[in-house]
DNA sequence: GCTTGACTTAGAGTTACTCTAATCATATAT
DNA sequence: ATATATGATTAGAGTAACTCTAAGTCAAGC
């Protein structure tokens, strides 16, 4: 049994961000002890893993309490909670190419201003030159 | 020279984010027609494109306000911008682990579908058994 | 008995868009 | 020449998802 502090520092979201989840229930498992403390058991630490990463994947969160709400409603809606999924999956496999883009960018941009410092080319601060790299790459 | 639709189409941005970047002063070098209407040359294309990508990687709008400001001061600011870059593509390369992270529990939870769907398992519909399988490697 | 600390709530504030409405200039159709 | 359509402009309202603050409750330690 966790705490909201407690969990907090297991999944990496800040207690705000766990008390708006849990608030607009998304966590449906979610327990109380008798202070009215809120209180994670596995399964309601399950539930959260999940939510974080359909909302780390973009999903708003009104589209991922839908799902959480479809998730209760039991084996009729399978195949609706699948196609949920795939979707986001395709929707994470996007974004992985476009992080790998941004990771190229700032390794470009690390060796040019290294170059610069190290006198091998000139830094006239022209903002033209700010990302010539990429620019090739877009074309 | 482009306009912001053009720009738009060309880097995936809505014209609404784009005359709010420009309104900011993301973008120093924008020129205007005889009517006002932004008009965007490879400078201010390049500009716009690394916006995108600090932004992209996480950086708040006023981050990315003040390494632009930098980038005008010139020569000075060299060692600041580079410093600015290399915490970026730290910042970036924790978030590809992230997104991989999701891309695997994606991939987990379709496969768990197929599975149910295929009868190899129930569907009990037990939030507890909701993501088991990441259960397992987050412990 | 008092302080500390971890929790509670309602609600205000913030960021980064996102959209709307009203307006204006050019270009084409009648 | 006038009407309409297109494509921009602005100020400012609206929205999503946090993020923070203030005021309060409760149990444990000194």
């Amino acid at each position: 049994m966790y705490s909201v502090k407690q969990i907090s520092k297991k999944l990496n979201l800040s207690e705000h961000t766990i008390r708006y989840y849990t608030d607009l229930g998304l966590v449906p498992s979610l327990i109380r002890d008798k202070n009215g403390h809120r209180l994670f058991d596995e399964q309601s630490v399950n539930w959260l893993i999940g939510i974080k990463n359909l909302r780390g994947s973009g999903m708003s969160i009104q589209a991922v309490k839908e799902y959480v709400d479809l998730c209760l409603q039991g084996e009729k809606t399978l195949e609706q909670r699948y196609r949920v999924i795939l979707q986001q999956k395709n929707i994470i496999e996007k974004q992985m190419t476009e992080v790998q883009a941004q990771y190229q960018y700032m390794t470009n941009k690390v060796k040019w201003y290294e170059d610069i410092m190290n006198h091998k080319i000139e830094d006239n601060s022209n903002p033209g030159n700010w990302n010539l790299e990429i620019k090739k790459e877009e074309k």
